[in-house]
DNA sequence: CAAAAACCTGACCATTTGGTCAACTATTTT
DNA sequence: AAAATAGTTGACCAAATGGTCAGGTTTTTG
């Protein structure tokens, strides 16, 4: 009978990662990743100040002095954390100009950020939870960025609305509506898999909601 | 020149009440009453962990000792916060059944979640953090009270559909989108304002919102 | 294969924070 | 007016937590 190793990475609440590390550098990238997922998961469910090294260290099945070797403090941790949301959110950009087609513009939003919200719902509860608590951290990136990606692309919508495309007079109205109605399905999770009398989302819960949405929205918008 | 005896309650951050106790049950009410203000503030900004006992008194303008004096602990409180959060809930319900039209329920439904919304932003915010975190002091009205309601309601407009007063086949997802958009207003305040160019809600964004949001889903219903 | 560099980690520390308490003042009751 | 009850509060404590560090092991380099 073979006796096992105590180890840390029996008891890790994180998922897959590659099999066994070779080199240090291998070593490096899958020690940041399981800690960024393990950061992510525990910031989510305790917020900021709830979340503690010693529980991420935890959930990445690592000792906490390890994640201070990584990641300087929980400040810089949180940082980096956050940084990988703006990347997905910069990464939905859908282009808009004058002359695209709304119906296909709003639909390919629509669906791109619907799969969003399904694929990194750990990421949008983060973000919602900066938001709603006075986006403290991305003050930056919301008053720049995404604030000028939005009005330009109210501007185009309005655009659509004086050549009749579209019936929508107050197109930031509609922009918050669309992000409201996907990133909801990853915010409140907990709730709407309740609603639904499941303990998760299922396989097709996304093409499910994407067919609600994109016929809902389009008529909301007086297209077709 | 006058002295004036430094004492605590100029330095409160929190608003108005009624200008000075006379009884002890005066005293108690306005005690309470500014401490849970204070305490909706302080979670909504930090969430439950981040929020400190010290904070909260600071804010109602109390010292520590106080607080505990009045509230058991810090989770009592906690729980006294969101009990108001649950109560507000329940009276913005909306009667709705087979033979109600959908027109007129839906749209009082909108505009009542609406109204909720800009006159408790913070009520709401809570609410959504709670969620979003997985709802671990809510999970009994979670899945109980709110859970009947909105199968309830599902139902109803299940028959709808059959007779074909709303376009909607699958209701419960309308559901989802109407408390999407409307408790959007309340949660992401700080980002909706900033794209306003503004930087709080004037008078009219509850009507303006109202405005859109209203004909919007009834087209999306395929009503009118 | 030896030196250097990178990685690992238990033990420790300073600070923060929820909570207590005893002594005090103000109000209400008898 | 005195006894009882309610409200007030500074000072204190134990536990939790972010962060450090010295001494270790493993991998890479020359």
């Amino acid at each position: 009978m073979t006796i096992m190793t105590q180890n840390y990475y029996q008891d890790k609440l994180c998922a897959t990662d590659a099999p066994t590390p070779r080199s240090q550098q291998d070593i490096r990238a899958r020690n940041q990743d399981r800690i960024l997922r393990a950061a992510e998961e525990e910031f989510v469910l305790q917020s900021y100040r709830g979340a503690t090294m010693q529980n991420i260290a935890n959930r990445a099945g690592l000792p906490k002095a390890n994640i201070h070797y990584y990641f300087k403090n929980k400040k810089n941790l949180y940082k980096v954390v956050l940084r990988s949301i703006i990347q997905e959110w910069n990464e939905g950009l859908v282009t808009m100009t004058v002359d695209s087609d709304p119906k296909q513009v709003i639909e390919k939003f629509v669906r791109t950020k619907l799969h969003q919200a399904f694929a990194h719902p750990n990421r949008h509860k983060l973000f919602a939870v900066e938001v709603i608590g006075g986006a403290p951290h991305l003050h930056d990136f919301m008053s720049t960025t995404m604030q000028e990606w939005a009005l330009d692309k109210v501007q185009v919508m309005k655009v659509w609305h004086e050549q009749g495309k579209i019936g929508i007079s107050d197109p930031l109205h509609l922009l918050i509506l669309i992000w409201a109605t996907t990133q909801r399905y990853a915010e409140f999770e907990s709730e709407i898999v309740g609603l639904m009398q499941k303990s998760a989302y299922d396989a097709e819960d996304e093409a499910r909601a994407a067919d609600f949405l994109v016929p809902f929205i389009l008529r909301g918008c007086g297209i077709e």
